[in-house]
DNA sequence: ATGGTAGTCTCACTA
């Protein structure tokens, strides 16, 4: 079973690309990022056209997530629990029911702004969170895939320039721990398993010409819980995406699980 | 280069 997740910066700007790239990647479950939208103004029947399932938590112009999945999807969770409060859009998570069932979520981590800021102080507590539910999931011993834009680089040779970066958003100490926390409770980053050779990225900013410069960041990932490490086969970054006109800042990371 | 670009019921805000 192939699962990917891309944040797609604007679900309809982005619809022919993605419709596209269902039909060249063929994956079996998308975890989707930024679709910018009430689930009202989804383009659903595109989607389903090519087999999919949704499910969605979407808003009005920003975040949204939402699953694409060629299997039926059970026990949809919307939002993240810890802040009754929190009206942003940041999570879903689901099982895809096929032969051996897979837990998974579609996770936008906040990017923060700038370290120190009122938008960092929100996206350590969204992280806190975060961190809560992954103690859960792993405690239950599913096979969990939690992806998303996670918004942190792991380590400096994620990171195009970690000079002109050092503790930057994105970058900082305070930050990686978070994200060092996760991986302790026994999680698997995906694509690193696959790829220790560093330097691969999933996100390019629109500005200054960083795609072709190569000035990106891997702030995208796939963390797998250990019953889901161990059907693990492949992982991936999948670069054609972002060389498309209108592309997204993002591009598509994956993962190969066992069926 | 505190710049640059893209998306959104915008003329500002988020990324």
């Amino acid at each position: 079973m192939k699962i990917a997740t891309w944040n797609v910066n604007s679900i309809k700007a982005r619809l022919p690309n993605i419709l596209e790239w269902l039909g060249d990647a063929k994956p079996d479950v998308v975890l989707l990022q930024e679709t910018k939208t009430v689930d009202e103004g989804f383009p659903a029947m595109e989607i389903e056209d090519l087999g999919y399932n949704i499910a969605l938590h979407g808003q009005k112009t920003y975040n949204g997530v939402a699953i694409l999945s060629k299997f039926p999807i059970e026990d949809i969770e919307r939002g993240l629990p810890g802040n009754d409060g929190d009206e942003q859009a940041r999570y879903i998570e689901a099982v895809i029911a096929a032969h051996r069932p897979i837990r998974v979520a579609s996770i936008y981590v906040p990017m923060g702004s700038e370290v120190g800021s009122e938008k960092f102080e929100y996206k350590l507590n969204f992280l806190d969170r975060l961190i809560k539910r992954f103690e859960k999931i792993r405690e239950s011993g599913d096979a969990a895939v939690m992806g998303g834009d996670y918004n942190i680089a792991p380590d400096d040779f994620d990171v195009y320039d970690p000079i002109k970066l050092h503790e930057t958003v994105l970058c900082s100490t305070v930050e990686r721990k978070k994200l060092r926390t996760m991986m302790n409770m026994g999680y698997t980053d995906a694509f690193r398993t696959f790829n220790p050779q560093g330097h691969q990225y999933s996100w390019w900013d629109y500005r200054a010409g960083a795609w072709n410069k190569d000035n990106g960041l891997r702030i995208d990932h796939l963390l797998l819980t250990p019953a889901a490490t161990d059907r693990l086969s492949a992982s991936d970054i999948d670069r054609d995406p972002r060389a498309k006109e209108k592309a997204s800042d993002h591009t598509p990371v994956w993962c190969m699980i066992d069926e």
